[in-house]
RNA sequence: CGGGGCGUAGCGCAGCCUGGUUUAGCGCGCUUGCCUUGGGAGCAAGAGGUCGGUGGUUCAAAUCCACUCGCCCCGACCA
């Protein structure tokens, strides 16, 4: 492609509107261009990227059975209604009527199609196990659209959605798709991590991220250091730590702590350590309040408390509720005498001599022995936040590391959630009627493209991996008013193009400083340029853009020198970067 | 959804507080010419605006007021 020919502008200055490094180069290097808050155009230049990532995704998938289709974006609310998540899916599902009035919404994500199209034609065990994928643009009405493609409210996404007779053919498909999605971001280039996560609204018991590491993350995750445990903080598994138990006299006793509420003024007012001190938080789930008590130096994790109660909604009480639980102003609650269920956090197992809220105004406790005082504790279980520097829980010996990343990935198993409540049955063997087991399996095509940005950049522009570059080679010719120069310009070109190499060849008229800054910042992985001084010197000046230095390859040698170089540079993208 | 900010040329901004000498300006980009050619050159001449929208106040509104739409940031939320 001639860049006189094709659709491309380069920007210099940087958006004010765009604060990651992703969203800069891509409007900088004119790749995206904003339509509306999160709804982008892709420009040609990013298309060539996108699609790259579309074929390997495709190769990948196909290569492990799964099967391509193309479901509707448009989609009438009855198959929502049925699920249920026509009312419980919230603001993010952007609804319309048609001119008849009938509901319709763009679709966000297919699991209600894909299951009514798995109930229709999925009928006999002997039809089972189907993987069924498609690659389509998205829509959720995210509250903050931002960051550019890393968020946006249009995107794109490869959704799959398998079906299985048994939860053990189900999970190995689970596993099928880990080892898939391993495969693929391998073969972009990236350097990732599969971790642990939590299933949040999708629902289901296993899933896991796939996370491109990045310092500009929105993702946090704790990895250790010694073994492959690694996961979302959201999922990260404590460690037990034991308490050590402290004299304390038989009784617990009244202390007056004067307008003293948070952890730091009640320790400092007392002069205890936070690990001396219990914190007790409420929730109200699905509408009744429960307790939650976790040591001073900690914090409560609402997933985790979501998953143990498996309710619906959850979220903190309020301040009113407080009042009504606690009959004591915010900030005194406390575990003694409260008259609702009570979970505890491992952390305050054992834990004696400790300070709680009194549940009355301007009052702790102290002097509190977990055990002995704390009647009403249902159980304890790891309801915190796991902390950097933790032992890990799985082999003991290392301590979590904490990593920022980017969640390009998911994979779930979903059990019956679906087809349980959408009437999916199969007739297996035994003439029975079962509901099938499901898995789904997503990934963001755009956001991927936004995550090499971000792990593969420095301050002149882009550094595409060459598995996903929207051209191999940048061929330029520095000073346009040398007939020889052009013609070699020229020939090289054509040559290229002969070998099927992807080129792009900048033959504006143009100094020399706009031709390199501009090759900087589109950052395509080779960069040929024709210059007098690169025939003075016999041939031609070839650099890699993720290197400082260059060499001067002889024109005759040319074809086998750039073909070798391509070949190398895939190899180098393509070799196993990425982390497990 | 709570809090804050911003809408003036394709992009980045000034002017607004204190209404009228501003024919609405600057930088980048764009067009033409000259010149220059290894890291976003220089000179000259140009094109490009219903000042987000609607209504109001006024002799007079980019400027003041009200409403409205859009966008951005922090937080909450987020398969």
């Amino acid at each position: 492609m001639r860049i006189s020919k094709y659709m491309f502008h380069t920007y210099k200055e940087i958006p004010s509107d765009a604060q990651v490094v992703s969203h800069q180069l891509m409007v900088r290097s004119g790749m995206i261009k904003k339509l509306s808050a999160g709804i982008y155009t892709y420009m040609p230049m990013l298309l060539r990227t996108i699609r790259k990532i579309e074929g390997i995704i495709r190769e990948e998938m196909n290569k492990s059975g799964a099967i391509e289709l193309l479901m509707p974006m448009v989609l009438p609310a009855e198959l929502w209604i049925e699920s249920g998540r026509w009312s419980y899916y919230g603001a993010e599902l952007l609804r319309f009527k048609d001119r008849k009035g009938a509901d319709f919404c763009l679709g966000p994500t297919h699991e209600e199609i894909i299951t009514d199209i798995a109930r229709q034609e999925l009928k006999s065990y002997k039809d089972l196990p189907k993987n069924l994928y498609q690659i389509q643009t998205k829509f959720r009405d995210e509250a903050r659209p931002r960051f550019g493609l890393m968020r946006g409210r249009e995107f794109l996404m490869k959704d799959a959605y398998s079906f299985h007779t048994t939860e053990e053919d189900a999970k190995r498909e689970y596993w099928n798709m880990y080892e898939t999605y391993v495969r693929i971001f391998k073969r972009c280039g990236l350097k990732f991590r599969a971790v642990s996560a939590a299933t949040g609204n999708i629902g289901g018991t296993l899933s896991h991220e796939f996370q491109v590491l990045a310092d500009s993350g929105e993702d946090e995750i704790l990895a250790c250091n010694q073994c492959d445990y690694a996961a979302n903080v959201e999922m990260a598994a404590c460690h037990f730590v034991e308490n050590p138990s402290v004299e304390s006299s038989n009784k617990y006793t009244e202390v007056e702590t004067p307008n003293k509420r948070t952890v730091e003024e009640v320790c400092r007012f007392l002069d205890v350590i936070p690990s001396r001190l219990i914190k007790t938080i409420l929730y109200i789930a699905d509408g009744k309040p429960y307790a939650f008590l976790v040591r001073g130096d900690f914090d409560i994790n609402e997933s985790k408390v979501k998953a143990l109660l498996k309710c619906d909604e959850l979220r903190l009480a309020n301040d009113k509720e407080i009042v009504d639980i606690t009959k004591a102003p915010v900030g005194f609650a406390g575990p003694i005498g409260l008259g609702i269920d009570i979970f505890a956090d491992y952390s305050v197992k054992g834990l004696s001599g400790a300070v709680v809220g009194a549940n009355k105004a301007d009052t702790h406790l102290k002097g509190v022995n977990v055990e002995r005082d704390i009647k009403d504790i249902k159980g304890f279980y790891d309801i915190r936040f796991a902390k950097p520097g933790e032992i890990c829980p799985q082999c003991r010996k290392g301590i979590y590391e904490r990593f920022r990343g980017i969640e390009v990935g998911q994979i779930f198993y979903l059990g019956t959630k679906y087809s349980a409540r959408m009437n999916a049955e199969f007739l297996d063997r035994d003439g029975q009627k079962k509901p099938m087991i499901m898995g789904c399996y997503g990934i963001g095509i755009g956001r991927t493209a936004a995550a090499a940005i971000e792990q593969y950049h420095d301050k002149d522009g882009i550094i595409w991996p060459m598995p996903i570059a929207p051209f191999e080679v940048h061929l330029m010719c520095i000073g346009t008013d040398s007939e020889e120069v052009v013609r070699r310009g020229e020939e090289l070109y054509k040559k290229l193009l002969s070998l099927n190499v992807e080129v792009l060849f900048d033959d504006r008229d143009e100094r020399p400083g706009v031709l390199f800054k501009d090759a900087d910042l589109i950052g395509i992985p080779i960069r040929v340029s024709v210059s007098k001084k690169s025939i003075e010197k016999g041939g031609v000046e070839v650099k890699l853009r993720r290197e400082k230095a260059s060499q001067i390859v002889p024109f005759e040698r040319f074809a086998d020198d750039i073909k070798r170089l391509i070949s190398e540079e895939y190899k180098y993208y393509s070799g196993g970067e990425g982390v497990q």
